[in-house]
DNA sequence: GTGTAACCACACCGGTGGGTATACTCCCGA
DNA sequence: TCGGGAGTATACCCACCGGTGTGGTTACAC
């Protein structure tokens, strides 16, 4: 279900930089405010190539927020791997969110923003955004379940939210420790649904289900 | 310091139906993909009389902002009213919020997505979206020192957070209840920070105190 | 009764948007 | 050796964008 296609086509020497530059400046500028010209002076290219790789703006713009969807579960998922308990893994996507931040993420989150540019309902990309929501949620659902809480949700969505408005705290207020102070509020959270240090009573690990999806 | 202005002129009755009409059509399909021809035709009006009485998009988006963010701050004050403690008092600004996702905001926060239309930073639309943000996170800060917490922002920050994870969860998910969930745990956030439905100790009621800025 | 503010109707401007057409070059593999 | 995929270069299309100018009509105020 995560995987996005049967095989993300190689890719040609071209395509692979007007991706790059294009997914820089629809991050940067916003999507609608980019015209294709301007990709492809940026790529040394010409509007052409851009046509013949990928068809459209539309699908230009699908496959920036696919690429950068997957760098970001890539992100996670990487996190993930070094924590041992349900809690630490909710901790882990917080810690992945603040290294995130710091590096990619000044203008807050591409999904979100797009979802925002791409204001017809139809457009293809918005499913790319949602399914990205989507799947963090699913996954602290996820560690929240193994960690005996009888309804996950009612932990699982807060934590997410917290994840959104650190987001909104970095990009629209500047403050880079966003990440760190969401993580806090996680901990303080989750203790007073029980879910603690310790290892949860009669839970079976389940330690390599991490990575799936 | 919150007045947006020494007076809001009267605004004449056409001015005052462009202003209707863009507020609509900016939030509802993005300030960007909006013409102006497109308001003016909506407002029964012509481009002229649109660019007599604001001067320009930019002020038009700017006006659109503003009378949003008001209104959004009256429904705040309202809710606050009616709040006697300061732990009600924060409750009161997710109760605020319900309310309003109810409304009038479907498609997520102008505030917001304003900023994230308007990628040119210097556009004066971002800072009233900034402000806004601002504004509540102070507001928060301010409840969460009356009720006694040494450090305000440790428990403020992530109650903002929760906020606008609230309002994404709302907009992206389609949770018609986030703000609901935001409000329980902030309700859990409060009381692990010795927040209660108690009175605290030793700190002066200052009663009055809400409704100014 | 003459200004002036608030409008309408309409025509026009340069710039830019996404997207296409034509024609030519380079290089690699069958 | 030759076909085809990957490119380049350039010119073009039409729709729409934000914004302006001209000229005319109503209604109210001094």
């Amino acid at each position: 279900m995560t995987a996005t296609a049967p095989a993300t086509r190689p890719l040609t020497p071209a395509a692979r930089r007007i991706l790059e530059v294009a997914s820089e400046l629809f991050y940067t500028r916003g999507i609608n405010t980019v015209g294709m010209e301007l990709v492809a002076e940026r790529a040394s290219v010409t509007k052409k190539t851009i046509y013949d790789r990928f068809g459209s703006k539309q699908e230009l713009v699908v496959a920036y927020l696919r690429t950068r969807d997957d760098r970001w579960r890539g992100y996670v998922t990487d996190h993930l791997e070094r924590a041992a308990t349900p809690r630490a893994r909710v901790l882990a996507t917080f810690d992945a969110l603040h290294a995130w931040m710091g590096e990619e993420n000044p203008r807050g989150c591409a999904m979100l923003n797009a979802y925002t540019e791409l204001s017809d309902p139809g457009h293809p990309g918005r499913a790319v955004a949602e399914g990205q929501k989507r799947w963090l949620r699913g996954l602290l659902a996820e560690f929240v379940a193994e960690a005996g809480v009888a309804d996950p949700d009612v932990l699982a969505h807060p934590l997410a939210m917290l994840h959104e408005g650190a987001v909104v705290a970095r990009g629209v207020l500047g403050e880079t420790g966003a990440a760190l102070t969401a993580r806090a509020a996680a901990e303080t959270l989750m203790a007073a649904h029980g879910v603690t240090g310790d290892v949860p009573a009669a839970v079976a690990p389940a330690s390599a289900a991490v990575t799936a999806s």
